[in-house]
DNA sequence: TATAATGTTTGAAC
DNA sequence: AGTTCAAACATTAT
């Protein structure tokens, strides 16, 4: 479920609750229920695979890790995490790390390294990608910090698109090359994002999970890669290995 | 049916 | 003190 495009996805299906006060919060959580009920949501943000739920002073901060779900007006059988009524609905939280958090979010979270917003900085997170030339390109991609929202279907899909190895050095790019994997983990992500909406993500897939290259008809190199032992799916012929020598 | 995966934090062990 | 690693959380598709 969970990358930063499906974690878009949800920001906008619940922008119905903005404005809207919290009738009645439930789930088993472990956090104070009665801190944000009767509280009203001041807005309602993503940042990276991170839901914020913003109220006054404090926020709820939602991550679904890899097998977290949500249903909106919906409910599943099995207990939810959290559970938020409103007078026009109510959207409920499953298997998912949360947090309240006191303050405004606005002072912990820098949203020019965050893939889908509109204050994504290409130049910042450049600056940033360059900023770690020790990193594998496949461990650099999935860095929050630095990339926040892309996990390892877009790392898989933006190293392919890219023609790089995931094992190449970042400081062994040539700058050109670094710039187009920046650039190419922003648009791959909305691309992700329409496919996602229209419940199509998988069969654009060109790796991930895939056993053969698209264009060789090779069978794909695939292991667990990089300090972060994420699977890896890649093309020897298409993807450049890029050294110092 | 058993396996593995779109993820992250925590705390023990070195 | 810095790092490395397993454990924990838990559902669903293949």
């Amino acid at each position: 479920m969970p990358e930063g495009p499906s974690i878009a996805i949800l920001r906008d299906e619940a922008s119905i609750f903005v404005g809207k006060r919290v009738s009645r919060a439930e789930g088993n959580a472990k956090i104070d229920m009665g801190r944000i009920e009767g509280q009203r949501v001041v807005d309602w943000r993503s940042f990276g695979k991170q839901t914020l739920i913003v109220f006054d002073g404090v926020y709820v901060r939602v991550h679904l890790l890899m097998f977290g779900s949500y249903l909106i007006n919906e409910r599943k059988d099995i207990a939810p995490r959290l559970g938020l009524t409103f007078r026009n609905g109510e959207i409920h939280f499953y298997n998912c790390s949360v947090k309240l958090l006191e303050g405004d979010p606005a002072d912990s979270y820098d949203w020019r390294v965050d893939i889908m917003s509109d204050q994504w900085d290409e130049k910042f997170v450049r600056r940033k990608f360059r900023a770690m030339p020790e990193e594998l390109v496949c461990d650099a991609l999935l860095d929050q910090d630095v990339f926040a929202g892309v996990g390892n279907i877009i790392k898989n899909e933006v190293l392919y698109l890219c023609k790089v190895h995931p094992l190449s050095l970042v400081g062994d790019l040539p700058a050109r090359k670094a710039n187009e994997i920046v650039a190419q983990a922003r648009a791959y992500s909305f691309r992700f994002l329409d496919w996602k909406k229209a419940h199509v993500l998988r069969k654009h897939w060109l790796v991930h999970n895939k056993g053969q290259c698209p264009v060789h008809q090779i069978p794909l190199s695939r292991g667990y890669l990089g300090h972060r032992k994420r699977r890896s799916f890649f093309c020897d012929l298409c993807q450049r290995r890029y050294t110092t020598e």
